[in-house]
DNA sequence: TTCTGTTGATCAGTATACTGATTATCAGTA
DNA sequence: TACTGATAATCAGTATACTGATCAACAGAA
């Protein structure tokens, strides 16, 4: 372990920040000033019209106050609407606005294109292999974080 | 690209806040309060002595405005001095302190331990094959980032 | 030497993430 | 029905990261 590039932790928090930086740019390429995590969201809702945030933050494994903040800056753009539940009056049900489902659409091509150029120092074999191995050790640290992964109920 | 699970962003920065998650907790059983951003600075300044914010930055690829704040807690925690420098006015050069040399001591076998956890879903060979790709990817897209990683002069 | 462009550090502002707490509400039980 | 424990959302506070700006200082060219 005597250099950084030995390290995992350190060379996913850097693979990380360039998946952010690229995502970023891309997605202002195509007119739009989004971040991954609103992004992420913002798919995650339209799957589940309706949800709530808890349920939501279980699903793309954010923590639950920082879907708070996530979802303020949303429904600011006019992305997403929030009410409260009618069957729960805890919970605030969310669902994508018209100007979400038009902002997703033409965001989408950015976003697949983040992917590959996150990638592009991979071959094809290469990627395959990366994410099955990457999807393998998250799953295998899912409950040690603070914000796990909840498949659907 | 139509599951979560299928998206490289998604999962590094599931596997990122995973690490940070067991970084801290290791720490903690050793009974030191200190983020993995503040443990990789510490330990570039241990083996860089003297070394100005700016080359410390591009060394562990941080931005320079995130170091500013970094320094700022280790100095209060005691383990970094800040000074002026003596050959360029507008630098400040950092060295590690005794108690700063204790903790990097102390608290090693938990970063050890950390690294090992963050990959228990591996074994031996996928490890060795993760690390391989994920450095060969982060090489691929260092120029991508605000805080690209700089090699010593 | 003066001018110009660059660099080191910092600041203001924004967006994740987290810890730990609080409040309102729900669901099941005594 | 009254109580108890759990849950949904939020808040205050801290730590990364970034954008874009500022200011002082440096370094090389005219």
């Amino acid at each position: 372990m005597s250099s950084y590039d030995e390290m995992p932790g350190h060379l996913v928090r850097r693979l990380q920040q360039a998946a952010v930086a690229i995502f970023h740019a891309e997605v202002a390429r195509a007119g739009y000033d989004m971040t991954p995590v609103q992004y992420a969201a913002l798919t995650a809702v339209r799957r589940n019209p309706g949800i709530d945030q808890a349920t939501l933050a279980g699903l793309i494994a954010y923590d639950r106050t920082t879907i708070t903040g996530v979802v303020d800056r949303l429904v600011q753009k006019g992305f997403l609407t929030r009410h409260p539940s009618k069957t729960d009056r805890r919970a605030r049900t969310l669902c994508v606005t018209e100007r979400g489902h038009i902002a997703l659409g033409e965001i989408q091509p950015a976003v697949e294109q983040a992917q590959q150029t996150m990638l592009r120092g991979l071959d094809k074999g290469e990627s395959r292999e990366f994410m099955r191995l990457l999807a393998k050790a998250v799953g295998a640290v899912n409950d040690l974080s603070r914000a796990p992964l909840k498949t659907a109920r």
